[in-house]
DNA sequence: ACCTGAACACCGTTCAAGT
DNA sequence: ACCTGAACACCGTTCAAGT
């Protein structure tokens, strides 16, 4: 009876099997950062959360940057098995870049950390290397390959890294005040077509459009079939 | 006597002609992030910075995600005449680019701030009309011609965003730590140039390499000429 | 050994009081 | 009117003590 009170006291809040460790931390951290954004994210709160005292957590976790690694890892680790599959070398980078953006969009209030702390994890470099692999099948050296593989990652990248916050008809509402003040004359086009402007700067349309201009630029890099 | 003691209490204590304003308070608070990045701005410090008692400051800023707004704003409003001059469409585009680069480089530590508050002041905004001007001027109708904009755009922030942090050098130390642990059967790309490799991810020499792709991508869109 | 409360040095912001 | 100290509800982390 005193050993079961102990061992009750010792576990997380949710009972018999359960062992406090890095990976638990960090998936718990995960989810309390998709429901609430990365600054609800403390490490008295997340202690809280798991129904531990806050200094505990430092037995798993350095600090509280160390912990934020462990997020980016463990959001990392959910991505699909990267560049699987043949075909032409075009269709494989697509599908590689949209596989990228939905991993990138799945958590969102991370892409600001994936900035200052880029992932190069064995995982996280498995699509490094089959984009590679595709582009110098394709024809381009390997220092070509590599400059061409990060010209489509900045993109994506930067696509996803301003799309993260706000509704879509939110953003139309900034849009629109935004151009309502420019004097016309000044700004003759963007003062024509506000509303569709408004409309081009996310969503899958654009992000289509802008990967494609961008194998077309690669395109014209390769040896004429 | 005792009306001069008021007065030197209640200015800043640089002396006579200064008034506290809200573009000051953003200066100074734009010279403190460059100094000693975006972590070391808090409202207590930058009082302090300026002499006056931390609720001062609130006189002159709602609050401080509005702080953080003016700051971004200071430094927006540094930017150059954007996009003037004529010439080649590409050589406009190319220099609007870089200039881009350039003023989001001069401020490293904003422009983790600048994807969640796109700026959209009528400065800020001349940049993107010059651009539109220029592709509608190359034959592109408005729509497609902001779709190629965004491209450029996200493609020339996405560089600045993952450049930020870091020298040189330990950058290629990452990325030389990182690629050592990889299973060279499974990673042949990735480990047979690594000292390449580590080089190709910044610089100059990519950013130019990827902006040319791009311009690229968008030239085989417009009519012939 | 493992866990954790108290304490320290910080935050942003409200509120009431100072001049 | 303009400014500001004290207070409140938070932080991350050290340290010493608890079991």
């Amino acid at each position: 009876m005193a050993v079961e009170m102990t061992t009750r006291n010792r576990l997380p809040r949710e009972g018999a099997g359960e062992q406090l460790s890095r990976e638990q931390i960090a998936a718990t951290a995960l989810a309390l950062v998709d429901r609430e954004g990365l600054e609800a994210l403390s490490m008295r709160r997340l202690a809280q959360e798991m129904g531990t005292g806050t200094m505990t957590l430092y037995g798993y976790v350095r600090d509280k940057d160390d912990l934020l690694d462990a997020v980016i890892d463990a959001a990392a680790a959910e991505s699909p098995a990267w560049g699987e599959g043949d075909g032409p070398w075009r269709d494989r980078l697509t599908s590689l870049m949209r596989e990228l953006r939905r991993g990138l969009e799945r958590h969102p209030a991370l892409i600001q950390l994936r900035l200052r702390r880029p992932i190069m994890t064995p995982g996280a470099l498995r699509g490094t290397e089959a984009g590679l692999q595709v582009l110098v099948a394709a024809g381009l050296d390997p220092v070509e390959a590599s400059r061409a593989f990060r010209t489509l990652f900045l993109y994506t990248f930067g696509f996803a890294a301003f799309v993260t916050e706000g509704g879509r008809e939110e953003h139309r509402a900034q849009v629109r005040a935004a151009f309502a003040v420019l004097p016309p004359e000044d700004y003759p086009l963007l003062t024509s077509s506000v509303e569709e402007l408004a409309d081009v700067l996310g969503g899958d349309e654009q992000f289509e459009f802008g990967l494609a201009r961008v194998l077309d630029g690669i395109e014209a890099r390769l040896p004429a079939a």
